[in-house]
DNA sequence: TATAAAAGTTGACATATATCAAGAATGGGT
DNA sequence: ACCCATTCTTGATATATGTCAACTTTTATA
């Protein structure tokens, strides 16, 4: 159990180096920079009207990312073990963040400093390339959920869901998986009886 | 007259060092690989179902991406002068676009093919961090279409539109920004008779 | 300039989804 | 194990926006 558990979760140096060819020396160098950190369930790593300081690595736990519209609070994301995480529109305008990131679960991170990030840019050309390809993912994730936001209709987002990321279903309360899909609590929990889930 | 036309288009050289400081013959040597070209109003640079080789600087014209689902065709971003543009998705991961490139206007063009590019990313750290600028520029502004879209409603978002992207209103066929902005032509109208633009 | 084609407008009507409200189920803390 | 707070469910009702269709205006083409 145990060693399953070990499975699921890709380490940071792991992850960092997912999508890189990274020699051994820099990915050392980069790796010092991270720093664990530990929160509980309910704790906020960072809150809306805030400059963000710091970039996150989700070793365990789940965050989700929001942001609050006439009182409405509104999902915009979620993250769980083994990715990257944090208010980073903020992190890197220096500008004050529109969006509260708030742990779902107990977590374990680690986190870089933005003046940390920028020193390993200058310094690593491993690394850079590193900032490029993560950019890219996330740029996908975003076209990909902005679609099924747009051209979909509720229930065809509730199915997506169900379909691509069922264990979402597990890890994050209906009222918040409705937010981020777009609609109110009420219709995902009809969709939901629909689908007899 | 000229010379006004001339300040309000830049160039590809001042596009490409907008972000990053390039050392001059970084620049030089990067600036060879784009290539010119010129489209008439109704060419498509791209279709969905191909792979895209090629990324494009705009130099003047309009460009519009959108992709068609249950036979309507949905809006998802629009090019003017001055800015780069392409089915960045499948150029990036070599797999089919889902996305069609439609020119609005004559368009004239620079482009560069992906192996190319990737020769520049390998040989001059300048353009990799030139790279991880732009990816992050695009993600925000994804990131603030997704927002718009996801927590206004359709009166609010043409409000935004109007504030923020007056210029667009001139550029764009309504049914198009009625798409972009997830409404129908018919309620973008009204709203515009409403506003009595 | 004439003619056709495309884009935009407007009204009547349909409907998906939000909102409100009240009750049931679930879960965390003591 | 109990209680309180939160989350979820369900029904009734409201409404924003979509759809359809006819008409007008603009743009393109020969």
């Amino acid at each position: 159990m145990g060693l399953f558990l070990f499975l699921g979760m890709p380490s940071l140096k792991e992850t960092l180096c997912k999508n890189v060819e990274m020699n051994n020396e820099v990915l050392r160098d980069f790796m010092s920079y991270w720093h664990p950190l530990e929160i509980t369930k309910g704790e906020f790593i960072s809150e809306a009207g805030k400059v963000e300081n710091y970039f996150y690595y989700v070793e365990k736990g789940v965050l989700r990312a929001y942001f609050i519209k006439d009182g409405q609070d509104r999902s915009v994301g979620f993250t769980y073990d083994g990715d990257y995480s944090g208010a980073y529109d903020s992190f890197l305008t220096r500008k004050p963040s529109l969006f509260y990131l708030e742990a779902l679960t107990d977590c374990k991170l680690y986190r870089i400093s933005k003046s940390d990030l920028e020193l390993m840019y200058d310094k690593h050309k491993d690394v850079e390339r590193w900032g490029r390809l993560f950019n890219q993912e996330i740029l996908f994730k975003k076209g990909f959920h902005e679609i099924n936001v747009l051209s979909y209709t509720a229930e065809e987002r509730f199915e997506r869901l169900l379909r691509e990321s069922p264990h979402m279903i597990q890890l994050v309360p209906q009222k918040h998986l409705a937010s981020y899909l777009g609609m109110s609590a009420e219709t995902f929990s009809r969709l939901r009886k629909k689908t007899k889930l």
